[in-house]
DNA sequence: GACCAGGCACATC
DNA sequence: GATGTGCATGGT
């Protein structure tokens, strides 16, 4: 139990979220590869689009390392193209491969070996993978108590006046590591949670009216057009 | 046609 | 450290 105020409203809202989405039984992939493969792919880029070039790497039977690291970055880019950036992410996936090869034989699981901040720095140093992109795949692909900040993170807490605009994103993960309790599943979920309540209420152009999340707005909020 | 979507590297100040 | 830019597809 968090014994911060912080702590206790991170839990509430967590809470209503998963009362009224239910477990998201992320990340939806196959294997751990895929995890990191989507990990990048979702890179500024809708889901559904992620599916499109996922699905076209696994008809082509190129979802695994050794498919990845030895098909021409070309032909690569041709199978991501509906992910966008695909000449980029075409790169980014054969460097995070070649990662996963030189370092742990393109096994996901033998990451296991190497503690949370190392491995988090070993991955950093890859080019094309950042804070984000890093935390996805310690958690959803590594298991690692890691919390993941995205674009609908942010956004959420700052509706909801718990953190300033240009919070770091070292800031925000800090904020939920520090206050809960140090715990990859509830990591997992919440961060799904978060998405789940992004997408469908936590836009750019929000619809607070009908969010799950509308009495734990904040007094006045200008996202409420009506009183409440 | 504008806006948006589960970022990142790099240049510049 | 803060800000700006390129990267690109597909749905609304």
């Amino acid at each position: 139990m968090p014994q911060t105020a912080t702590g206790r409203r991170l839990l509430s809202l967590y809470r209503r979220l998963f009362r009224y989405f239910g477990p998201q039984h992320w990340w939806p992939a196959r294997s751990r590869f895929e995890v990191i493969v989507g990990a990048i792919l979702t890179q500024n880029t809708a889901w559904i689009n992620v599916e499109r070039a996922i699905t076209a790497l696994r008809a082509a039977r190129l979802l695994n390392p050794r498919g990845i690291d030895s098909v021409p970055q070309k032909h690569l880019a041709t199978l991501i193209r509906p992910a966008g950036y695909y000449n980029m992410k075409a790169e980014r996936l054969k460097h995070v491969t070649r990662f996963l090869l030189t370092h742990y034989g393109g096994n996901v699981r033998r990451m296991r070996r190497t503690a949370l901040p190392e491995l988090r720095e070993e991955l950093l140093e890859i080019s094309g993978v950042g804070e984000e992109t890093a935390d996805s795949i310690l958690l959803y692909a590594g298991d690692r108590p890691t919390f993941v900040v995205d674009a609908y993170t942010r956004r959420v807490l700052e509706r909801h006046g718990m953190i300033a605009a240009n919070t770091r994103y070292g800031e925000i993960q800090r904020l939920f590591m520090t206050h809960l309790p140090t715990d990859a599943t509830l990591f997992n979920e919440y961060h799904a949670l978060l998405v789940a309540v992004g997408k469908t209420y936590c836009r750019r152009t929000p619809n607070c009216d009908s969010c799950p999340l509308r009495y734990d707005l904040p007094e006045g909020s200008p996202f409420l057009s009506r009183p409440e």
